[in-house]
DNA sequence: TATTTTACCTGAGGGC
DNA sequence: TGCCCTCAGGTAAAAT
C-alpha cells in the first residue's frame, strides 16, 4: 500500500524523466482515474496537451508534477493500489491502465506515463495552485511555498524540515482519540498508513488503541523519532511491497516487507520478547501489535 | 465542534 | 469447477 516511503521512490522516480519533458498526447482510459478533477476527460486531456512539466513535489502520500502555465499541477494520489509508471512510447497497455501520457524529452526522448491502478481510489486531477499557509516550501522536491489546492489541508510529513514537533506534541495533548487514529489523521501528520502506523507503535511501545492525551510529552516525543526511522529506513529499502500491489516507475517492488516487526506479523514471535504479534480489528482494517512490549496505560504518565 | 462511521472499488483466497 | 463470502485500506463525505 502506497504510504510516504511508496510515493516518495515514484516521485523521485518520475522526476528526472518528467521534469521538462512536453506532453504530446493525454489519453483517460477510465474516467474513474479522476475522480479528483472537476472537469470532464476531455477537458482534463485537452489541458495537458502540449504543456511541460516544471517540477516533482510531493507532501505526504499526495504528489504533483509542476505544468508550465506557471500557477497549476496535475496532482497524483495513489489511493490503495495506484501505479504511476514510465514505459517506452507505444508500449502496450498495462493490466488496469486508467490513464496515459505520451511525452517527449530532450534526452530522455518518447515515453509514455502510464497510470495504472487496480482499485481505483487512486485519481489524477488538474489543480490551481495555493500559498503555503506557513510560508515555507510546499514539501520534498519543490522550493517554492506553493502547494494544490486539494493538498493545502493536508499536515506536513515527518520527514519534511518544516514539520512542527511543538505543533505535533500540543495536538497529541488535546486529543481524545485513539493514537493510531491521530497517526492516521493526515491533516495531524502526513505519509503515515496502516503499515507504518503499526511499525511504528510497535518501535515506541505505544499500544494503538491508547488515548493519544494521555501519552506524555516524553513518548510523543518518542513516537515521533520511531515514525521517522520508520519511513527513513523504508524509504531506504525502496518501500514496502505486497504482491504487486506497490511498485516504482519501473515495476519493480521494494525490499522494506523483510524489515517489518509487527505489520502482517499475527501469530509470529516478537522481535523484542518472543511473545506473538497479535491481531485487532480498528477502523474495518487490523492493528498488529505485542500485547506485552504494548501496554494498554489508561492512565496518565504510565507510558513515561 | 469534535469524533466516528461509511462509501468507494477490485482481485485474491478460503469454504463448500 | 464455480459460486459466495471476506479481506485489504486512503480519503472525504456523512452521520453521530
Amino acid at each position: 500500500m502506497p504510504e510516504l516511503p511508496e510515493v516518495e521512490v515514484v516521485r523521485a522516480g518520475l522526476a528526472p524523466a518528467v521534469i521538462g519533458a512536453t506532453v504530446v498526447a493525454a489519453s483517460v482510459i477510465d474516467e474513474r482515474a479522476i475522480t479528483r478533477h472537476e472537469g470532464t476527460a476531455a477537458e482534463f486531456e485537452a489541458r495537458l496537451t502540449g504543456r511541460s512539466f516544471t517540477g516533482a513535489a510531493r507532501r505526504g502520500k499526495f504528489l504533483w508534477l509542476g505544468i508550465d502555465d506557471g500557477d497549476h499541477a496535475l496532482i497524483g494520489h495513489l489511493g490503495m493500489s495506484g501505479q504511476l509508471l514510465l514505459r517506452p512510447a507505444g508500449a502496450p497497455p498495462e493490466r488496469h491502465e486508467r490513464v496515459r501520457l505520451d511525452i517527449v524529452h530532450a534526452q530522455h526522448g518518447e515515453l509514455a506515463v502510464v497510470f495504472a491502478d487496480q482499485r481505483t481510489f487512486g485519481s489524477l486531477a488538474i489543480d490551481v495552485l495555493v500559498p503555503t499557509a506557513d510560508g515555507a516550501a510546499a514539501g520534498w522536491g519543490t522550493d517554492a511555498a506553493l502547494l494544490p489546492s486539494q493538498v493545502a489541508h493536508i499536515a506536513r510529513d515527518p520527514l519534511d524540515p518544516a514539520f512542527d514537533d511543538r505543533l505535533w506534541r500540543a495536538t497529541l495533548a488535546r486529543k481524545n482519540s485513539a493514537i493510531k487514529r491521530v497517526l492516521l489523521d493526515q491533516t495531524v501528520v502526513s505519509g503515515v498508513g496502516n503499515i507504518y502506523a503499526d511499525e511504528s507503535l510497535w518501535a515506541a511501545r505505544i499500544h494503538p488503541e491508547t488515548p493519544a492525551n494521555l501519552l506524555s510529552t516524553r513518548a510523543a516525543r518518542r513516537l515521533l523519532t520511531e515514525v521517522r526511522a520508520v519511513l527513513e529506513k523504508a524509504l531506504a529499502e525502496g518501500g514496502t511491497s505486497f504482491d504487486a500491489q506497490y511498485v516504482n516507475v519501473n515495476g519493480q517492488a521494494g525490499y522494506f516487507a523483510h524489515s517489518l516487526n509487527a505489520y502482517g506479523r499475527t501469530g509470529q514471535p516478537c522481535a523484542r520478547c518472543g511473545r506473538p504479534i497479535v491481531r485487532d480489528a480498528f477502523m474495518n482494517r487490523s492493528s498488529h501489535f505485542c500485547r506485552h512490549c504494548q501496554r494498554l496505560a489508561l492512565a496518565a504518565r504510565a507510558l513515561g
